[in-house]
DNA sequence: TTGAAAGCGCTAACAT
DNA sequence: ATGTTAGCGCTTTCAA
């Protein structure tokens, strides 16, 4: 790479000393209009350009934000970060980003390196948020951030879904249904304060229904074929007639999968995800999901850490109960009062359903 | 913020000189055993780390590399995104990441901004690469840089899909299915080189099989309700059996939006996509798709730039024909020789022809 | 109106 | 083995 002018070379070519340069170019001081324009001109022949480096070194300021998630593969932060980098440009910032892919390892490393390069704050979503090496490292030098997604620690900023109530609706939206028996199906689960919460959020609000506490099945890898892992799971729990995924895509997979093994969504087995990615509803059946707003967290978490930097008043972070809404899908049925009674509800049912599939029709019919 | 300790606060803590921090803390050259131990206590105290920001002005040097695509929220970017972060995270690099929105002044604007920062080499995906002002201001500097998803100008590297005979592949799957009048759709035609090169491509190809150059229909929001364009489209061109869209959000969409018009895919109408974002296959009916790699693409690109860093051998960009594969899938269904025969393979019965008279006529003077 | 010089944090060459 | 210092590109006093 050729080596770029710098602010000395522009001096010499207008013949004039980098201060006044620096006073011309940035209008930051007097200057004749002959100076000026020599100066221009030099700038413009040279294609010069102000390092930031330098400028940093001297200001102890970057413009830059640290951005630390797990995956922008998962559209939800993808829309998320790129919400808080439009933010960021906006206010003249640029973003850094790293994936950690769930690693708590990477997670560390990526905050170390981020201060090292002297961001001026930094938007994370921590595996748990509770005990988190890097995060306690933010704390401790008092850089200004932001948390998004992550359950916030007390006397924490986060923007994120309140996981916990959002989970509950699910199981609400499984008592209206009339179902009893459900499962819960995660990624991650141990990594993930996410996942947590929304399966007590889930398991809870199951007590209070008067519903079976649900039947745990984790998974680990995303890439994986879960028809295997649904066909035991539900030998192991014939009597589930519902499951909530921990987000959108396993909830496709599972429904993959069931079709694989000759099970019908919704008729045999209803599904719920979690986020509402936009492909939920554009397919068939749609997918019943809790609905979320990615990119309004990324941009109100962008925004903070910016208020935190120029000590502007925050924004407010939504009420916990605005943070999410369940949108019903197709891949959510009622259960018919009679098949819950005889206790007929197995996973693998007679092929001919007839209650059921009519509750299907009208389902559908009432969208 | 709480002002970072510096190499100096560290050596007068220490008590010795800059020189004998810095060599005891990277390792770089001799120290008695004492004074490596008191300096290890001095930085340990202070939380000590280097300021990247210092160690680039001296080494002229910021292991950063700047990242320019038009949107993550499409997964075909974030995905390839998130491969080359990896590859950069792992050769000891930091990625600026700017989405440009598919806009040029946002492009340029990027690119300049990315100059000032000194990032070590660049990765974009441009909107134009014939013309693009961002592009050949890095050329001009000579900054280390792979394109990706762009064709390639002459003399360039680009890691990117065989747009042209991707498009030629989907108009011989249309060909097989006996499809003959075929549509094309597009979002972001006019500024976005992938898509025109597709429609080329798929137009020159199809004239080839003899079928009828494809209509073109453009869109210019993502969000958007694609049924009533849809509808005016068939309206126009009631003689359309097929319609290629040039990424699989806008597959979803016209199958969505077929579904509301009561138009049955694949029966009375097939859909082709592009990119083969995983979903395709998880949903029913499957989606028939492009199948790309844009992770790998991802990962190539970045390991280019980082082999013009350092001069290593660059990697080799994959042969043009095993950037892509055609994928079957529901939602494309062959045209059965009798319904061809007597052309009668209409999306929309004869009952409905008033109708579209009516429609037609209004879209045309909406105009 | 302009220039000289200090200093931001660091490394490396040179002295001791 | 350790310290001193120049210099990376820039802004900002302070003098002229």
């Amino acid at each position: 790479m050729r080596q770029a002018a710098t602010i000395k070379d522009v001096g010499q070519r207008a013949g004039c000393g980098v201060a006044t340069v620096s006073r011309v170019l940035n209008n930051t001081g007097p200057a004749s209009a002959k100076m000026r324009e020599r100066v221009l001109a030099a700038a413009d022949a040279l294609d010069f350009q102000f390092s930031e480096v330098g400028r940093s070194l001297q200001s102890s300021t970057t413009r830059t934000i640290g951005c630390v998630v797990p995956s922008i593969e998962n559209p939800v932060y993808a829309d998320a970060v790129q919400g808080a980098q439009a933010v960021f440009v906006n206010a003249g910032y640029q973003m850094l980003l790293t994936c950690t892919n769930y690693s708590a390892d990477a997670e560390i490393h990526a905050v170390r390196t981020l201060i090292a390069k002297q961001v001026d704050g930094m938007l994370l979503t921590v595996g748990d948020a509770q005990n988190s090496e890097g995060l306690n490292l933010i704390r401790r030098r008092q850089l200004p951030h932001s948390l998004l997604f992550n359950a916030a620690p007390a006397g924490q900023t986060s923007w994120s879904v309140d996981d916990h109530a959002a989970a509950a609706a699910v199981a609400d939206a499984f008592a209206k249904n009339n179902h009893v028996h459900t499962g819960f199906l995660a990624l991650n689960f141990l990594s993930s304060d996410r996942a947590r919460r929304r399966f007590e959020g889930f398991a809870e609000r199951c007590m209070q229904n008067g519903m079976t506490p649900p039947a745990l099945l984790e998974v680990d890898d995303d890439g994986l074929d879960l028809t295997a892992h649904l066909h035991g799971f539900l030998e192991d729990h014939p009597e589930l007639t519902g499951i909530f995924a921990s987000n959108d895509f396993l909830a496709f997979a599972v429904i993959r999968s069931a079709r694989k093994l000759s099970i019908d969504v919704p008729r045999d087995l209803s599904i719920v995800g979690f986020d509402g990615i936009k492909v939920g509803q554009m397919v068939e059946p749609s997918l019943a999901t809790i609905a979320t707003t990615p990119r309004v967290l990324g941009t109100g978490a962008g925004k903070t850490v910016l208020s935190m930097i120029d000590g502007s008043a925050p924004p407010n972070v939504p009420q916990k109960e605005q943070t999410f809404s369940f949108r019903a899908g197709g891949s959510l049925a009622p259960l018919t009062a009679e098949s819950k009674d005889d206790g007929k509800v197995a996973a693998f049912p007679p092929s001919n359903d007839q209650t059921r599939k009519t509750a299907k029709i009208q389902q559908e019919r009432s969208k």
